[in-house]
DNA sequence: GTACGGAACCAAATCGATTTGGACAAGAGT
DNA sequence: ACTCTTGTCCAAATCGATTTGGTTCCGTAC
């Protein structure tokens, strides 16, 4: 009674079914012919005893597991003590595990397999869910030369040969940003970068420099790592107001930036919005809570988790369900850090 | 060369390399007793073969993938758009993630796997993580009987006869709330609680009843569902307050509601904290961006993500790793809404 | 010279399902 | 009477590893 009693196998119910365990898997997995009455009785044996389909010998066969994997870059390289406030890849990490188990898949978080230390796990998945590849990217080289399936969150700005991403139109949100600031006032912006090589960084810096050379002005662009959060911020503030020609604007692509750019700003004697105006490039606690609370870019996390999921299971499953409408550039949430 | 070549197996590699599939095994797991030489040489065929252990069929044989559960029964209950301000767990799954990683482990999201809905593959996984397990929680009650192991943070109140799960010090953490209320000057402390039956709700109530009694006082409780949020606050407010005997002071069990009892309380012209103290037991972005912001409980999720996991690996590794050290109940963060 | 023991390696069984390729029976068509 | 379907069902192969239970070869002790 006590032992350490297995669980029951196909071929317990079998047996206990008068059928053959082939019979046993059609009925579970519909795929067979199986007479009602048959389908019946089995279906009742396999509930008396407990039975339940094991999904890794199910996933060893069948190749399918059920599983989604998700890579969380950004994570890998902050501390272990999460940042406050739950931003961007969280909420996106948990549409994504709901939108994943409504079309009966789980969603396992993972390091990125191509690096050594992973865990052997994280290949233990039917797809993989990308967030903002960085420039030729090993993951997406990985992939593509096994032919795991995989969907990426913006794209891999050097490789041309695949088209399983989806766009977040970084060039049109960042005309969206600049024409705000435009709209109120500023005659010259400057833009703080993050330095991973993804299409979000390199995609609105190129978008910048553009606009900046359509208006005949030379681009001013700092660069801070995404990982130097606020303090990232308050320097990339110092690098760009000790100029002889400093910014009236200035437009920092993560959130925690901007919220240093703010605090340095007006450390410095500047009032904000009335001198220079801030906008942040991704919503988050910063940029909400700070004061004045800072105009950003709502980037919509929870509806691209949503339209990922469902483009990759579509692909998995071969089906072609709904995907979610819904405009997948971000939206600009204006605050007083530029209202003038 | 554009075939689906698929990925080369332990046979492959033993073949190449002259050994047999044993000695390549053991090559790679460490086990057996393997020449020098020859592991060199199976490294080097298995590397130039692109090899890699598929992680489902050694998971088949050996019972381990390397896949913590993680269940978020909070998640399920509400829309699938995820409303803002449910940052406990996000920020418990980030860093539960993390901790796993640490260990080699992936971390996956499921739903409860005893629900008929749920995706197979929620049971793909070497050991459970449950946060705020209900009264007879019939997830436990499956775990327990096929011998899953598993780890839920707060108990299953009803049930005695496990121990594998972390406490949260309830009873400690309604204490000190209700000591700063009291130090504050409040008089008469209402309590509004949530409906799931678990250890948080019912812990807290009994708490705070057992105070109330202690000071010759009726309770006064008020009930509103998890999901409600903050109409659920405000419907809240508007019970205690139509009251002949009003509170002076509210602790609420979960953020939202804090909120939503906040302002619905100002409405009735009543001043926070002048007229009505707050606390909400669960920080979040709700508590901490409110007008005035609301003195909370910030219940670490981190530190307990962490914790959790570490203590679930140790049993499934059979390992002792240290644990986090760290008061494991929440920290009292005062705000404005209890500042007389 | 025989027995014993350890080092290095291997063949085959195993994990628990899915899937392939029939087998068998009952009824229909000719 | 014979073939041909069609509907059910099954035995055995398969997925890719791990693990069990040896075998072979040498060196050493007696």
């Amino acid at each position: 009674m006590t032992e350490k009693r297995s669980r029951p196998t196909i071929a317990d119910v079998a047996r206990h079914a008068g059928v053959s365990t082939t019979t046993v898997s059609h009925t579970f997995s519909g795929k067979g012919v199986v007479a009602a009455a048959t389908r019946e009785r089995v279906r009742a044996t396999a509930k008396s005893l407990g039975y339940r389909p094991d999904v890794v010998a199910r996933g060893l066969r069948s190749n399918r597991l059920g599983i989604l994997a998700l890579v969380l870059r950004p994570l890998e390289t902050l501390d272990s003590s999460l940042p406050e406030g739950v931003d961007y890849f969280l909420r996106f990490a948990g549409s994504a595990a709901l939108a994943a188990m409504d079309f009966g898949y789980g969603l396992m978080l993972v390091s990125d397999p191509t690096r050594e230390e992973s865990p052997a796990a994280a290949l233990a998945c039917d797809g993989f869910l990308i967030t903002e590849p960085v420039t030729n990217d090993p993951l997406i080289e990985m992939l593509l030369g096994e032919g795991v399936p995989f969907l990426s969150v913006g794209r891999d700005p050097a490789r041309a040969a695949y088209d399983n991403w989806i766009d977040t139109d970084t060039e049109l949100m960042t005309g969206l940003v600049l024409r705000h600031l435009d709209d109120a006032g500023a005659t010259r912006v400057a833009l703080v970068a993050g330095t991973d090589p993804n299409s979000w960084n390199l995609g609105a810096e190129a978008a910048y420099r553009a606009w900046a050379a359509a208006r005949g002005q030379d681009p001013l662009v700092a660069h801070r790592p995404e990982t130097t959060g606020e303090s990232g911020g308050r320097a990339a503030a110092d690098e760009l107001f000790d100029r002889s020609d400093p910014p009236d604007a200035v437009y920092c692509l993560t959130g925690r930036h901007a919220a240093g750019v703010l605090t340095r700003v007006r450390q410095r004697g500047l009032d904000v919005p009335g001198d220079v105006q801030i906008v942040g490039g991704s919503d988050s606690e910063h940029t909400r809570s700070a004061t004045p609370p800072i105009t950003s870019v709502d980037l919509q996390p929870e509806l691209l988790a949503r339209v990922a999921v469902t483009k990759l299971v579509n692909r998995l499953d071969d089906l072609d369900r709904p995907v979610p409408p819904g405009k997948l550039h971000g939206r600009l949430i204006a605050r007083d850090s530029t209202r003038t």
